[in-house]
DNA sequence: AGTGGTCGCTAAACTGATTTAGCAGAGCAT
DNA sequence: ATGCTCTGCTAAATCAGTTTAGCGACCACT
């Protein structure tokens, strides 16, 4: 790979200088004393050349690698790591840097193992990122230098990034309260232990807590709550099932995510309820399938891409240490009218 | 990041030896006579100080960095792009490698930029992914060394690895075969612009190809086939809506992938029917939703974990040119019955 | 004439590893 | 005593850059 290309000695062989003069030259140091005629020697040969410095070579004096650390827990089963790398890779592109991906599998052995990998080749700093939005412990190896957590918070005085699931509860709350939705408002996706442990989830609670607040400030108070182990459509659809054998039948559902929202519809089609006329929904995440369903979901968006963005971001651009909360755009879309009747 | 790492100097002096013999020992030299007294010290001292080898000084003098690029068109707007990176990851991993991954977004500014910065990141080798099978133009930039096609196929002569869709098509059509259907078979998902140009699709050509063979060797031709714009749920809607207008009524219907069966799933809800008593569904790529549809559908999965920890396999193992079919398995799910009546 | 300052540039050290060439000492044969 | 081989190890070069320290020429001023 890249054999043959051509060195700064090669350039300043051409531009008839030292290699000091073409350094600072291709540098741009300021203060120096070169001649303008200099310069353009030094510029011309670089292009003719097609000149490109060796990072390695570089960085084993600078200690700048212009290479970031990607460490997440999952890539692969949620659709929405690709967009946080892909927020991560613009910001990276933006800034001249490059990212040095690798995946823990929650595994202790192959994160020790992944981290140092990277910090063998001496990254600039590290973004550590869990799949699902939750505390964890950071591993210490990686406090030696520059640390951004993505989508999720530490004991350690970290910068992070966060979706702001508390005000994301709210805006859906308020969207159906929009509707004149009132007293027939149910809730799909309780869940104890993520609501309790905030090792599993930070989501579950501050989603609850943004619906109850909003509520509560329009006096309104759930009808009903459904628990789910799991935020699977399997689970979706059983607790809809559950919702309809109850009366009254409630006007709307709130889903915990997108998933138990698609499950919560395949229930309604059986029972040969309409949404939105007989029952909206409205739900969490903006997993593609919310658009794909019939009628489209309305939900809130993770914001995936801008969190990988603002990581890199604030990773570069030194952070002070605690939580940016990202806003999750609230998506209206056809799942939503008022109570029938 | 990482100050205060230890060098090989240092844990040469501690074993009270040259750094050229804490190098050796440390590389595992044959043929070097140091003795066994200086193997243990070495060792010893490089425990003790917790010593790890700067990647970029090493790969200086010897021009390997244990990194691959893993250059992309898209990582996100799909799924699988995450079980492809997945399986590289892992096999990366096993081999001691390390992937630096950047996307183009089929912007060939941002290519070319990538390409620059991963070359002068000294890569060993590059893997060069599409996100949907097709052939594809390699930038000549990243020729100079070991190349894997991911995905897709190009003119210049290397190795790829590919799903192999012929086969996926005709065990599909032969599950329906199996299961007593033969001349109400229709197809939903032909698409002129997909089968006719290698550079948007090879998938399109090779799954239909794979149908027509199965079907053709028993007897059977296609009772109807559809053809859509995209390969999203309302295509899919819409294509099975136009095939229920018609008589005979199709006894199953194959979707070129999952996102129209989805789109055929609605159109059949609303139209009272049920899969699979009235109507057999079986289609193609296992997308997450494959499993959460009710009934769940039968469909061939895109082994993308697979494909991917191939390609790093192929790159690293030193591959024979030309493509590798990677087999898209079967996955029999609750869509496929018998014909009605 | 001697001194000092600026200009334009370079030699050499340095980063942390690998690798080549070769040295000192022991043992043995002649 | 000499030459030879073998053992166990090291000095120094090398990779491709950055950075420090400083050199020679020229000009101005006293």
């Amino acid at each position: 790979m890249g054999r043959n290309r051509a060195t700064l000695a090669d350039v300043a062989r051409r531009a008839g200088l030292s290699k000091t003069a073409a350094s600072m030259v291709l540098n741009g140091r300021e203060g120096t004393r070169l001649s303008a005629d200099a310069h353009q020697r030094v510029f011309a040969a670089a292009e003719e050349l097609g000149y490109r410095p060796n990072v390695a070579a570089r960085s084993l004096r600078t200690r700048k690698t212009a290479t970031i650390a990607f460490v997440s827990d999952i890539v692969a089963t949620t659709r929405f790591a690709g967009d946080l790398i892909r927020g991560a890779l613009d910001a990276a592109r933006e800034r001249d840097h490059v990212l040095l991906i690798t995946e823990t599998q929650g595994d202790a052995t192959f994160e020790q193992y992944a981290i140092e990998a990277m910090l063998d080749r001496q990254v600039d700093g590290v973004i550590y990122a869990a799949m699902a939005t939750r505390r964890l412990t950071v591993p210490p190896a990686i406090l030696g230098g520059p640390v951004v957590l993505l989508n999720a918070t530490s004991a350690d005085d970290l910068p992070c990034v966060l979706p702001d699931d508390d005000r994301a509860g709210r805006s859906v709350a308020a969207a159906l309260l929009e509707h004149g939705h009132r007293d027939g408002i149910a809730l799909i996706g309780r869940n104890r232990l993520k609501e309790g442990d905030p090792e599993v989830s930070l989501a579950a609670e501050a989603r609850l807590r943004g619906i109850r607040q909003a509520l509560g400030e329009a006096g309104v108070t759930l009808l009903a709550e459904s628990f789910c182990t799991e935020w699977l459509p399997e689970h979706g659809y059983a607790a809809m099932r559950g919702l309809l054998n109850r009366s009254p039948r409630p006007s709307a559902v709130i889903c915990m995510n997108d998933r138990l929202a698609f499950g919560a519809y395949q229930a309604l089609g059986e029972a040969g309820l309409t949404v939105p006329d007989d029952i909206s929904v409205i739900s969490f995440d903006d997993d593609p399938i919310a658009a794909w369903l019939r009628p489209s979901l309305a939900t809130t968006a993770l914001p995936h891409e801008q969190m990988g963005r603002r990581a890199v971001e604030l990773l570069l651009d030194g952070a002070a240490a605690g939580p940016v909360l990202v806003p999750m755009p609230l998506r209206r879309r056809r799942s939503l009218a008022p109570p029938a009747g």
